[in-house]
DNA sequence: TGGATATGTGAACACCGTACACTTTACACC
DNA sequence: GGTGTAAAGTGTACGGTGTTCACATATCCA
């Protein structure tokens, strides 16, 4: 098990290999039938546990950030899509792993699970009205940008020393797009607009 | 090549097996290896011709929408993403090829890029004025957003039977997220809430 | 003491990617 | 027309893989 998840962090789901798993902890490769049903059932408890992993950072970068005003909710939802992308980078491996399709009968829950932290951020969003979607659709399209941020940057489709970039403006776009505008003055950027910046006016 | 399409489009990158190609165009094993380097070219091919396709299903999607309208290039920018989305769940195995990580020595470019019909759209909506952000980070939150949809819904990770609500709210996020406010009675969405419309600021 | 249950073993099967030496085919050129 | 060269195909072999099966051991409870 753990030897299959040393396989997976450096080569992913295809370089788990059952056999090579059984080498690895000494063991005879028909050994590995004892405990799981099949490889594809061994890559299910992987993806379980590098699921919870990545659940686990999530919860490490937005728990520093204390406090329930609306500004540490926004923090928060931020360093947990941060968070999310990171751990895409740091072990593409594991994420691929993680959210690899698999077949029902052989999915394995997690917990602290990824969606799960992210739905807290929501809901902590939500109580400070600062949602500008209903709350119950809100999960899916901010999941969405930060996954295909992480699978794009992972896979280095999208071009990785453009990272800080990229991670920057797939957040602005979650927030701007799903959330309600700050105060006037609290969005310091480089070149306001001429523009006056009025509230932005809410949807559904 | 023909065949490994068919053994990609119905077993993803996994059920491509050299072997079984050659076996379904009646040559040995070893034939192949006078039109592709290794497994991997033969995928990078497939990658590249199931990236053709998508190309050319989000113009075909998008190119019936006429006129240089701003309205008109909003529409375009969503019939393209919605394309997109389509296409991963319609070919799932296809999908998975054509964005699979490749080694830079076997990557074949493809034409028309799915990039660049996206930066296409991109390029009339700031010829329109209607980017919110600079042009030249646009391309990067907007595939990130239909990339990531597509494949979580691909995957079946977030749930097919709420796909519709899905790309809808990911592209409504999309346009808050990078786009101008459209005038105020344009916006025709079921509860329209109680506060004013203003124009939205813009940023950066 | 015995027997059930869990765990491990080795051999076997069918498949895979890849390499090598060899043959066949086709085509351009003298 | 004959010939040489390059492309394409062949068979065999090696090592790796997932999976199954019949069999051995070991552990623990009644």
């Amino acid at each position: 098990m753990t030897a299959a998840t040393e396989l997976a962090g450096s080569g992913g789901s295809e370089g788990v290999a059952l056999r090579e798993a059984a080498r690895r902890v000494g063991v005879s490769p028909s050994a590995a039938y004892r405990h799981f049903p099949s490889r594809e059932g061994l890559l299910a408890q992987v993806g379980s546990q590098a699921r919870e992993t990545l659940g686990r950072r999530m919860l490490a970068a937005s728990a520093p950030i204390r406090g329930s005003s609306g500004r540490a909710a926004r923090a928060r939802f931020r360093a947990t899509g941060r968070a999310y992308i990171d751990f895409a980078l740091e072990e593409p491996g594991l994420f691929e792993v993680a959210f690899r399709p698999c077949p029902p009968e052989l999915y394995i829950p997690d917990d602290p699970s990824p969606f799960a932290v992210l739905s807290d951020d929501l809901d902590a969003l939500d109580r400070a009205g600062l949602l500008a979607i209903p709350r119950a659709g809100a999960e899916a399209p901010a999941w969405v940008a930060v996954h295909g941020a992480a699978v794009l940057l992972g896979e280095g489709i999208l071009p990785r020393d453009a990272r800080e970039a990229i991670v920057e403006a797939t957040l602005d776009m979650v927030s701007d797009g799903l959330l309600r505008p700050r105060a006037r003055d609290s969005r310091a950027r480089a070149s306001a607009s001429a523009r006056p910046a009025p509230a932005r006016r809410p949807r559904a």
